[in-house]
DNA sequence: TCACCATTTCAAATTTATTTGAAATAACTT
DNA sequence: AAGTTATTTCAAATAAATTTGAAATGGTGA
């Protein structure tokens, strides 16, 4: 590949980083890649990085989730997208009485933390 | 809803924090919310994730990048992935003679610095 | 136990994202 | 100008994510 025609610029830099092969070490493997779009997956929705952003902010029942987003959503559709970001480790949910609570996790914190820097 | 029957605790920590009303003017609005969750869901795919990485080691042409992810991607799809990054913001491609060669954006940069964290 | 409230689950309907293959551009070579 | 290579665009097909509404679960308190 590397001998192919391509910008020379380009197969120079690439052969001091060992080549394409070189590079290609470099990237993570299948399980990394997939775990770490799981989670961009689920932050990639409005709704969920706002309910994340809230919960970060203080940890919330699902009914007060509910009023910070403003009525517009159905019961199922918030639990639908709190599961997500449960399921991505975003925040995890304790029984309290009736209430479940909904907190971030450290990986939950993290991630608010970089979506500021974006 | 601050009034209505929620385990103590939370309302208390609520309220200490100006209440419902409070919480929700430290969320971002929905053009905020909006712009970060297409950074976000233009990562959550893993071949995506990958070329974005890829092209952080080393700013590389379509035909490079493809030789990186091993052959089991049409052009046509490729280019779709490409241009998702681009929208994002995450990439941009420079016409160099018969090539176009992407490299990241700042923002691109940031966002494998975080992906490393996750 | 019974009725009630908070939350989840399920399957069907809908919407959005991705894949495919063929055709279009764009720049280089002859 | 015609041919070749790199890349993109387009529309149709497929797949995946989301929404909906109804029904289920699980705890609480009379």
């Amino acid at each position: 590949m590397l001998d192919s025609i391509i910008p020379d610029p380009i197969r120079e830099q690439c052969e001091s980083k060992g080549g394409m092969k070189g590079i290609k070490k470099k990237l993570p493997g299948k399980k990394e890649l997939g775990d770490q779009s799981q989670v961009f997956q689920a932050l990639s929705d409005p709704l969920r990085l706002k309910i994340l952003l809230a919960v970060v902010e203080q940890p919330l029942c699902v009914c007060l989730i509910k009023d910070i987003l403003g009525g517009k959503v159905s019961d199922s559709k918030l639990s639908y997208h709190i599961n997500k970001l449960k399921d991505a480790g975003l925040i995890v949910g304790e029984r309290q009485a009736s209430w479940i609570i909904y907190s971030p996790t450290k990986l939950g914190e993290e991630a608010v933390k970089v979506a500021g820097k974006l």
